[in-house]
DNA sequence: CGTAGTATTGAAACGGATCAATATCTGTGG
DNA sequence: CCACAGATATTGATCCGTTTCAATACTACG
């Protein structure tokens, strides 16, 4: 069960999916063929980003579609007091930039460095009516966003901060595929990051990440490394909900 | 721009959903042609169910994917804690019943009597394969319910009661399509309900009511009929995100 | 190596949750 | 059609935890 970023980003984009019916072995992930890849390649190009940079911004021309190949983004929609709300973190794997009427939804904005494929829209909205068995795996992967959106929506729901944060650090546990090896958990985000999408403020991230790390629950090897101390009392913390 | 409930629901399924592109006039909703709602009249059955059925459970397994035709369903997970966690009320047009791994994720119940749409799974998943303009509807469909989802996610971010619950109102002017005419707005589902849906407490739900109306925001004509007073007021506090 | 952005820690106050009592509604049977 | 009972909703008082404001510490980048 062990996942790792590959150390040489692949040149066709890659997804993974759920699949709505079961698998044989239970929750396998749905991949690309190697076809679909290769099709996918011929219409799109490979390009890297440096950390920090906007990718693209809400209600601009939706003239793109991306998958990520390796790195991290986080999207975010600025509200009119002046807050961001950040609705996702998004992984190698993941693809960003559905439209709504033409205009993206969310500004995009990379974390770390990144490595994208980037697909014009309209091309790729073609391909897809073409090729249904495609499709079906992108209307996976969209399915599945909508099962993470909802669980931050339960995540925020919990009144307590200690337990959001925890939850939030099994979320990482799982989504980011990097460093996840050896029990540490990466953040690559700003506790100001984690704050504006677990719906908190800085500060009470702040506070929650002390208590975890004084209940002996996490250690903190730096601000953006967690390792589980305690597996199973985290996990019953991230599950009392 | 009136929106109303066909008096005689049709017997062909219907599903609205935003284009990923840009339309003429602006954001026009996507219909199913008339021959693809034959097609999926044709491996699918329309069915009567009474209020308060509970539809589909979490966890079981996914044979059917459904449609609205007629009425408003909740859709929720049951929390470890015993609390429930609302994720979406959905009304004409919406689908739901999209599984993970086979199983469904959340609990689908009645609110209202509904007629709704059932086809089996397996079925449209052959159906959406083959016709790929037909699979493109369903992923802008769920395209938008992410959107929702994460829209929904902004609301329980707000930390004032009254303001999520003007939000609400706001929302189900818009999703609603039963009764918005008159400048009312129907709200079918239960203050317990609307209470989980937003993250809040029964007795804040009921407290913000009390103080949308004594602020001469809302006129509740019944628990039931939420009738906006002051347009613009309201609109000013929902959007005060 | 310094500086600006980022993060931690402390003290006080606000707002929603909770507990508790009462009121209203809905649907059932007389 | 009305009365009753159980469920649903409203209103009040108190408590707790997060927000906010403020001061200090840390870290990363030039």
């Amino acid at each position: 069960m062990e996942k790792r970023a590959s150390s040489v980003p692949p040149v066709t984009p890659t997804l993974r999916a759920i699949p709505f019916t079961a698998s044989g072995t239970g929750a396998e992930a749905l991949l690309l063929s190697p076809a679909q890849r290769e099709q996918l390649a011929q219409i799109g190009v490979r390009i890297r980003l440096p950390a920090r940079m906007v990718i693209l911004r809400e209600d601009s021309a939706a003239d793109w579609v991306f998958a990520i190949s390796d790195g991290c983004v986080k999207c975010y929609r600025e509200l009119p007091s002046g807050k961001r709300a950040l609705t996702a973190f998004l992984f190698n794997h993941d693809i960003f930039g559905l439209a709504e009427n033409g205009r993206y939804v969310n500004t995009v904005q990379a974390i770390s460095n990144v490595t994208l494929f980037r697909v014009p829209t309209m091309d790729l909205a073609n391909l897809l009516k073409q090729d249904g068995n495609l499709q079906f795996q992108f209307l996976s992967k969209v399915t599945h966003e909508l099962r993470s959106a909802q669980r931050r929506a339960t995540m925020i729901n919990r009144r307590d901060a200690v337990g959001r944060f925890a939850m939030f650090i099994a979320l990482m546990a799982n989504a980011s595929p990097v460093l996840t090896d050896g029990q540490g958990v990466a953040l690559p985000m700003a506790r100001s990051d984690i704050a504006d999408y677990l719906g908190l403020s800085l500060e009470s991230v702040s506070r929650s990440a002390a208590e975890l790390e004084r209940s002996g629950l996490v250690k903190f090897e730096n601000r953006h490394l967690a390792r589980i101390v305690d597996g199973a009392r985290m996990a019953k913390l991230a599950a009392a909900v």
